[in-house]
DNA sequence: TTGTAAGCGTTATCAC
DNA sequence: GTGATAACGCTTACAA
């Protein structure tokens, strides 16, 4: 494999120059630079990235930490979205991806940090960590520069990027009661997520807002679990007969609790308004449609890895981004016939 | 940043020592090796794996070059499985996934031999590229160790893990026919792909095998596009009215072809069968439930990672791995009634 | 069992 | 404008 070293016999040159040419120095003989870029052209020299990094001490990569970077993400292509939005974001300005392995039995011995050090990566994004994952203190109490996604944390080194996730559910709620309902429940994820804090912030503040009264045991947890929003809803369902709308937390759990509801006989939209959460793809495939409020995925990535870029280059002293949301209004969503 | 050059320091030994110690060679005293342990563990040191690399010569990071790495692929959460596929192999056998970014016009400029070098990846995992991309004669050309998927070349450096395309369709057809059809035409991708040659075969085998006459206007392309496929089968169905079943080669082209056939006033499964190829996760939840062949794409992921690594650790000289694939029968078949 | 020294391919600091 | 030379953090002969 070429090196400078070569191009430089070849020239003539010392090393230094030939450095100095490519990297697109003033002080040099435009002819000299010439002839270095020629002849590295010549001996299809590529430089070596690893060294680069050795001596700069910095690598132009960022880690990418997943928590869902199973078989099981693929449902919700949240996780692939998210990436996808990194990828660009990072090509763009010249930064690579590297993913980082937490899943496996092999790795899931070694800490945040010395994952981080290790590969010397110079950010991190982390993606899908519960409130309660031991790698989240570490990432507040090490100095590496890392940008959250959904886990509203600024730090020095650490800001973060989500949607209005209050402002997606009182949507929800907003167009339901529009639509005559009142008597509205919700189907949230778990404890251990800050949006499901969020969302449930939401809820509360749309019953507010149309001053319908708050029930506690309205609020159920679906753990963002198709299968568990479904047993949860039908037991929801079973005990209160006077629901006529359900917010979930995910698009997922609406799937579920839509099942739920189509067991105990009901029809939705007529019996029963659904809205999701996510606008994943599938919500435009099944049948009936869902209405749900839609998180542009893929911007939350750019948006992430543009945050971290700029934390990196100290270009500013953001330390996060909030994403709207929207409501999308399909077929799981009707007016209230009770 | 910890190096090994502080613990030597601080214990009162040479680097040497401390290279040795950490890395489990033999000819080290125990004591000092506990010692050396000890205070690498205080210091909070990790090993440099860039100055590693630079010395090793090798990163123990593979590249991954996905052509379809864009918010498209969402949909099908073929590219997504993969790369969980691959990133569990890799985190197990420690290596690093660095995701090669080829959509962007940043990178776009740079040739495969380029991108692999820069980042000097031990080996490279390619999916998602056509018969007629250029980076495949590079890859062919170079000697960076490649495993492509879906591709069949082999060459000293470079294999290809693939499913069995041909037995799949086969599978599809001999179910249609069980079924009573005769009159089975074909969805297929597009002539850059290998895996629509191979399905193609796989239609006529079928047809052969059961002495059915082959119409070569019976074939029309869906370049692996809903929409498009849904235009191709209308004319298709617009003009033969008699066929009665339909293979694809994918899923959402079979969605494309059920929409057509809809709103051409078929009913399905009653007026004509379909049968996808996939089996992506949206396939189990549109209704009617969709037939197609189930490509464990998880396992492409792992195969292809798998096969690679024993490239690059030269313990085997096997260049390609097949991979089976099933038939899942569901809704969107049923008897021919003509 | 341990240490010395060379070298991996760069960039950066000086001096010329 | 250009060139020695040191440095980045590590591995690895070779020597002791």
């Amino acid at each position: 494999m070429t090196t400078i070293k070569d191009i430089a016999k070849t020239v003539g040159v010392s090393i230094t120059t030939v450095s100095r040419a490519l990297n697109g120095y003033s002080d040099v003989n435009e002819k000299t630079r010439n002839k270095i870029k020629q002849v590295a052209k010549d001996l299809h020299y590529s430089p070596n990235a690893v060294a680069r990094s050795l001596v700069m001490n910095q690598t132009k990569t960022i880690g990418l930490l997943v928590s869902g970077l199973t078989r099981s993400g693929a449902k919700d292509n949240i996780v692939f979205d998210v990436l996808t939005g990194v990828n660009d974001y990072c090509g763009e300005n010249d930064y690579d991806i590297v993913l980082f392995n937490t899943t496996t039995s092999k790795q899931k011995e070694k800490t945040y940090a010395q994952l981080c050090r290790e590969r010397r990566v110079d950010g991190v994004i982390v993606q899908g960590i519960k409130k309660n994952d031991p790698y989240l203190i570490e990432i507040i109490e090490n100095q590496i520069p890392c940008v959250l996604v959904d886990i509203p944390i600024e730090e020095d080194a650490v800001g973060y990027v989500t949607t209005d996730n209050i402002n997606g559910i009182l949507k929800a709620v907003d167009y339901l009661v529009s639509l005559g309902h009142q008597n509205i429940a919700m189907v949230n994820g778990h404890d251990q997520a800050f949006v499901s804090q969020e969302r449930l912030k939401g809820y509360h503040a749309g019953l507010k807002k149309h001053q319908i009264p708050m029930r506690e045991d309205w609020v159920v947890n679906g753990e963002f679990e198709e299968e568990a929003a479904e047993k949860v809803t039908q037991q929801l369902l079973t005990e209160d007969p006077s629901i006529t709308a359900l917010v979930c937390a995910s698009d997922l759990m609406a799937f579920g609790a839509i099942h739920a509801a189509k067991k105990l006989g009901y029809e939705i939209p007529k019996d029963i308004s659904v809205v999701g959460f996510d606008n994943i793809v599938l919500s435009s495939y099944v049948t009936p449609t869902l209405t749900t409020i839609s998180q542009d995925t893929h911007k939350i990535g750019v948006e992430a890895a543009k945050l971290l870029i700029e934390l990196l280059e100290k270009k500013d002293n953001r330390r996060s981004t909030l994403l709207p949301n929207e409501l999308i209004v399909r077929e799981t969503t009707a007016a209230n016939r009770h």
